[in-house]
DNA sequence: CCTATCCGAGACTATAAGTCTCGTTATATA
DNA sequence: TATATAACGAGACTTATAGTCTCGGATAGG
């Protein structure tokens, strides 16, 4: 019995979160700011979630969730082009992404819903392409493709951190060149 | 005129960043721990160093730099084999490098000492094998480099933040036959 | 209508970064 | 050799933020 949990809190601070991120960027955002910004207090982000970061990741996979790609257009080297090319175009996270790799780095107890609710699902979606391209026939036996699903979040997630080279939908076209090379 | 730096404080300091490491963690390394171990005044730290994450930069520089694998084996494949085995090898410097990525996001002014100091230099061994690879006519034309790069290092970096697979040497070994195929 | 639980608000505590001050010590230069 | 200058260790101080605790009030199920 009690008083139930209140839908409009929880969606004030998920919406307060986001509008900080885009206003201040991830290092910037406090549990402060998302409360006042969200007309909530501090105990209801702390009854319902662990740290900022997990507000955070909750916000981000409310925009996200819905977009992971999953094509199936019949060849590895579509499938591939799409995937790469719809996760590269999700430039506007960019900040936020590096911002829960890093938090997950120096918070441990924030590093395993970040690796199970982000990074193993976006894993497991491009393995089913690769899982596909293999049953087809188009992936050279040998080719262990846990690495090639390193390889490509690699990159991604290289760049998305060290902000060396562009995201651009040419970027995923030309990983995609590459990896197709290998997997031949 | 007046005192000169304190090559010995310098050390001490140095010296104690690298044990603070070993003992407690990127994470839970602190100024006061540093400057505590040392016998220093935290001071002397913020003096030279801007943030706990250069003093660490350099504590861990002064012990990788001299080890920046850069083989000569007269083959591509056997300069990229000992050039991953060799950083794949570093594997006691994981949580600190993992810590300074971490802190170079989180942190913009300490992202371009990170990149300068650290990961562009590296990224300029590895090059040079490439370079060496193509002008052998070891590499297909078209390939672009850069993005060659971006992968040997993604996968590394990725495996070192994620802590999703090991950075053993058999990992080197298939990482090196992937790229390998993919550049013919 | 009663009681448990949530709610917003904000005071409070804990930790760590980074600054400032002080008395001391080393060194380049006059 | 004397002196001005800057570094030194020590530690108090400030600030920022995470996270906890407490309050009176609201809202649900039983």
């Amino acid at each position: 019995m009690g008083r139930t949990r209140s839908e409009a809190s929880r969606r004030a601070i998920l919406d307060a979160a986001i509008a900080e991120l885009r206003e201040h960027g991830y290092p910037a955002v406090t549990v402060d700011g998302i409360a006042a910004r969200a007309g909530a207090g501090k105990q209801t982000i702390y009854r319902w979630w662990g740290s900022k970061a997990d507000v955070v990741l909750d916000a981000v996979l409310d925009l996200a969730e819905a977009t992971i790609a999953l094509p199936d257009e019949g060849t590895l080297a579509a499938d591939l082009d799409a995937f790469l090319t719809a996760t590269f175009r999700q430039r506007d996270q960019r900040d936020a992404l590096a911002g829960l790799m890093a938090h997950s780095v120096l918070d441990p107890a924030f590093a395993t819903p970040f690796r199970e609710r982000f990074l193993f699902r976006r894993r497991a979606a491009l393995r089913t392409l690769l899982d596909r391209g293999r049953a087809r026939g188009e992936i050279a036996p040998d080719i262990d493709l846990e690495l090639v699903v390193d390889v490509v979040f690699g990159v991604l997630w290289y760049r998305l951190l060290v902000e060396n080279a562009p995201l651009s939908e040419d970027a995923g076209h030309e990983l995609t060149d590459l990896v197709l090379r290998a997997l031949r």
